[in-house]
DNA sequence: AGAATGGACTTTTTT
DNA sequence: AGTCCATTCT
């Protein structure tokens, strides 16, 4: 494509008439549309693989050729980071380099944190703000709750901070969610929002959601404040627009209003997190909100082949809410879906391993053609072990990235202290890491008087002698401010790394983990040393260049922004992860029930849609071939467990799939109908009995219904699922094995290892035993 | 103060 | 299996 040189005193002229029609080369005729529609609310209703981001970055492209806006009149928020980056290159590879300079680009969180570094203060924020995710968040909850006796293990922590979330996303006050809250949890999770609010302005602390309210209360008591924004992002696009929550929503509505020229573009069928507070309803009802907004639909996809759409289309019509669409593609006919089935989930992952290679060596596909997607990031697992002992390269994106690691967040919060000693959260995570003499006691003993004189932490460990603490107590916590102190006082005229390095190297971490030589700690050590990297090149490169600035962007970082990367692997990621991205070949594994859909999401409509989304989000992934598979029993949570298959196999149509034999499939009615010959129903059957355990018959589900007891006590019968496993021994449980003693018996658990394991067996003569395998001599009968 | 041990409990997706 | 907690040991 040709480049052109931004020209911006010459907009309308015939030379940008040029490069606009240039913009719009290769976009089909309701991308065009979608494209041209300058003026007014525009609404792009768009398919998966239908060139929807494509089709907003021509549009930035478009008015800034065609004169309509200089790059500092647009805006664009996106899901990831990383999505921002590549639109941004895209525009200036389109238009020219540099044309893209000004440019509001970026995630709503990284782009308002922005907005508060400039205008926080009209609100009572430095600039230096910290921004707590959630595990800082967590701990925070955990404290206030210790200290107003709520019990942990009745009211966890992650559901109050998501009531918490909730809240305020929903831009209900402390006092009105009060008067609001209904049942136990709600009610301590009001008594708890008032002081976690509290608790993160004195740190001078923002959590995330405080990140898209804070901008509103800002914008609310300062329309000076809120007019100038307005004028200034005359442009403004928003990407996946179905997964916007009610506060983004808000955000978007207060810039738009004088203006309206909103672009959104989404599909409702790829709305993943209403969990997080995404409001599907923002994208059904904007036509509601803009009664003139140009609303244009995106059919026609260019990712994947008939066979893999006519799958995904077959998923998705058995959702109750969604718009119409009518997905189509010139594409080829393509290969059949396969359906890998697998015995456990060591099994399922050795036949994926295995497909991968096949596929590679046979077909000529590159590792990073592939993509393997799960539910559940614990998953992963038995995947990584597979291509492992493969020999296949692989990536996991997601779990603990980077910037989670603990030895991380704990340099991280050194240095969030170095620039904002307010910030009690991380006081409390180094303030005895490594340890340095100030125990849970005498930490207490400090935030008690902090509290007492209502100071902050930080005010009190300045004047710790008159707190009345031991000499030994209060010479740690004095050589502790002194650390920090000292280091705070380099941060104007010292480079952040050198600073950074220097405190690192003072508080002793970097000794004890090169100390403790194990192959963890050095690993640990190199992070640290990486992370100190990362701070030099940002101070080098980026815009504002601060420590805080670093501190603030690296706390919005996911997984999801690293650049593709290095090396030709395999990708692994949770289906959630994998949203917006596309791969040649395609593995959506854990297809069971109560895994796939999750157990808990399966009771509710609302709940079981999102889950089959995501599963349509996933088949939409692939290009070319699209691989499906389940395993008969899994290792979770430490046990064994038998699994059915995911009621979404039956819902698919079966003329796409075949299983790996080439056979096609048979439909989970036809396997598992009962004696009387009555059908599967799954709302009959008690979820617990998908997920129940092998070992230990004892909690079994009490309220299973009539038919799942028959069906769970008929021995041999089709309901029946045994746990098999390469290579593991013949007895495992479920077996009926013999005993020369006892006669005949089934195994019902097993445990220990080697020469200790042990099978509890349950003897028609005797009852249950429990017998060492290497003594017992039993045999497999049946 | 801090390490070591044992028991209970886990059971989702993430900006 | 891994994590968090309380208790006990050093």
């Amino acid at each position: 494509m040709r480049q052109y040189e931004l020209r911006r005193d010459e907009s309308g002229t015939e030379a940008d008439d040029g490069r606009a029609r240039e913009v719009l080369q290769g976009l089909n005729e309701a991308q065009r549309t979608a494209v041209q529609a300058t003026d007014g609310p525009v609404m792009i209703i768009a398919g998966p693989g239908s060139g929807k981001t494509r089709t907003l970055t021509h549009r930035i492209a478009y008015l800034i050729a065609r004169g309509k806006a200089q790059p500092r009149d647009v805006m664009a928020l996106t899901f990831t980071n990383k999505a921002a980056r590549e639109m941004k290159q895209r525009v200036q590879q389109i238009i020219g380099s540099g044309s893209a300079r000004g440019m509001w680009m970026g995630t709503f969180h990284s782009t308002f944190a922005r907005l508060l570094r400039r205008e926080g203060e009209h609100i009572g924020y430095t600039s230096d703000f910290s921004i707590y995710d959630t595990d800082d968040t967590d701990r925070l909850l955990r404290n206030l709750m210790k200290g107003m006796n709520i019990d942990p293990k009745q009211f966890k922590v992650r559901t109050m901070r998501s009531l918490i979330s909730s809240a305020k996303n929903q831009l209900v006050s402390p006092e009105d969610y009060q008067r609001m809250a209904t049942g136990a949890a709600q009610e301590r999770a009001a008594q708890l929002y008032g002081p976690y609010v509290q608790t993160l302005r004195r740190a001078n602390a923002l959590d995330f959601d405080d990140l898209l309210i804070k901008p509103i209360e800002l914008f609310e008591t300062h329309p000076d404040i809120l007019e100038q924004y307005q004028r200034r992002w005359r442009y403004l696009h928003i990407d996946e627009y179905q997964d916007t929550n009610h506060a983004q929503y808000k955000l978007a509505k207060l810039l738009a209003a004088r203006h309206k020229n909103i672009c959104v573009v989404g599909d409702d069928a790829q709305s993943i997190y209403a969990f997080r507070g995404a409001d599907i309803g923002n994208i059904l009802s904007f036509q509601r909100d803009y009664p003139d907004a140009t609303v244009v639909r995106l059919e026609q996809n260019y990712r994947s082949t008939k066979t893999i759409l006519q799958l995904a289309d077959s998923i998705i019509k058995q959702n109750e809410d969604q718009l119409e669409k009518e997905l189509w593609t010139d594409n080829h006919e393509g290969e059949y879906v396969v359906l890998i089935e697998a015995l456990s989930e060591r099994d399922e992952a050795k036949k994926i391993e295995q497909t991968v290679r096949d596929l590679h060596v046979r077909e000529g596909y590159s590792y990073d053609d592939f993509a393997i997607l799960y539910r559940t990031n614990a998953q992963s697992r038995s995947l990584e072990e597979a291509l492992r002992r493969g020999g296949i390269p692989y990536r996991v994106i997601g779990g603990v990235s980077f910037y989670q690691r603990k030895e991380i967040k704990d340099v991280l919060a050194y240095l969030r202290l170095l620039v904002n000693p307010a910030d009690q959260a991380s006081l409390r995570r180094v303030i005895n890491y490594p340890t340095r003499g100030i125990g849970a006691k005498t930490q207490e003993r400090l935030f008690q008087y902090a509290r007492r004189e209502g100071l902050s932490a930080w005010q009190a460990i300045q004047q710790i002698d008159e707190a009345g603490l031991s000499t030994r107590a209060q010479n740690a916590i004095e050589r502790f401010g002194f650390l920090i102190s000292s280091h705070a006082a380099k941060a104007e005229s010292m480079p952040a790394d050198e600073l950074a390095r220097a405190l690192i190297k003072e508080t002793g971490m970097l000794d004890e983990l090169r100390n403790e030589n194990t192959r963890e700690s050095l690993g640990r050590w190199e992070n640290v040393q990486e992370l100190i990297s990362a701070i030099a090149e940002f101070t080098a490169q980026a815009e504002e260049a601060t420590l805080a600035t670093f501190l603030q962007e690296v706390a919005l970082l996911t997984d999801l922004d690293e650049d593709e990367g290095q090396g030709n692997r395999v990708t692994l990621m949770t289906l959630h992860a994998s949203k917006g991205l596309e791969f040649p070949v395609v593995f959506v594994s854990g297809l069971e029930e109560g895994l796939f859909p999750l157990s808990r999401a399966a009771q509710e409509r609302e709940q079981l849609e999102e889950e089959r989304r995501l599963f349509y989000v996933g088949a939409t992934r692939a290009e070319q071939k699209l691989f499906l598979s389940y395993a008969r029993s899994r290792f979770l949570y430490g046990k064994q467990e038998s699994a059915v298959r995911s009621r979404f196999l039956d819902e698919i149509d079966p003329a796409v799939v075949r299983t790996k034999a080439g056979g096609p499939i048979k439909r989970q009615k036809d396997r598992f109908t009962l004696d009387e010959g009555d059908a599967v129903d799954y709302d009959e059957v008690d979820p617990h009995y998908y997920r129940r355990n092998l070992r230990g018959s004892k909690n079994t589900s009490s309220k299973r219904t009539r038919k799942t007891t028959r069906r769970a006590s008929n021995g041999s019968s089709s309901g029946r699922r045994v746990v098999y496993d390469e290579g593991a021994a013949e007895i495992v449980p479920g077996v009926r094995v013999e005993h020369d003693h006892f006669g005949e018996g089934k195994v019902q658990a097993l445990d220990g290892e080697g020469e200790q394991m042990a099978a509890t067996v349950f003897f028609q003569s005797v009852g249950q035993k429990k017998l060492k395998l290497k003594y017992a001599k039993l045999r497999r009968i049946g």
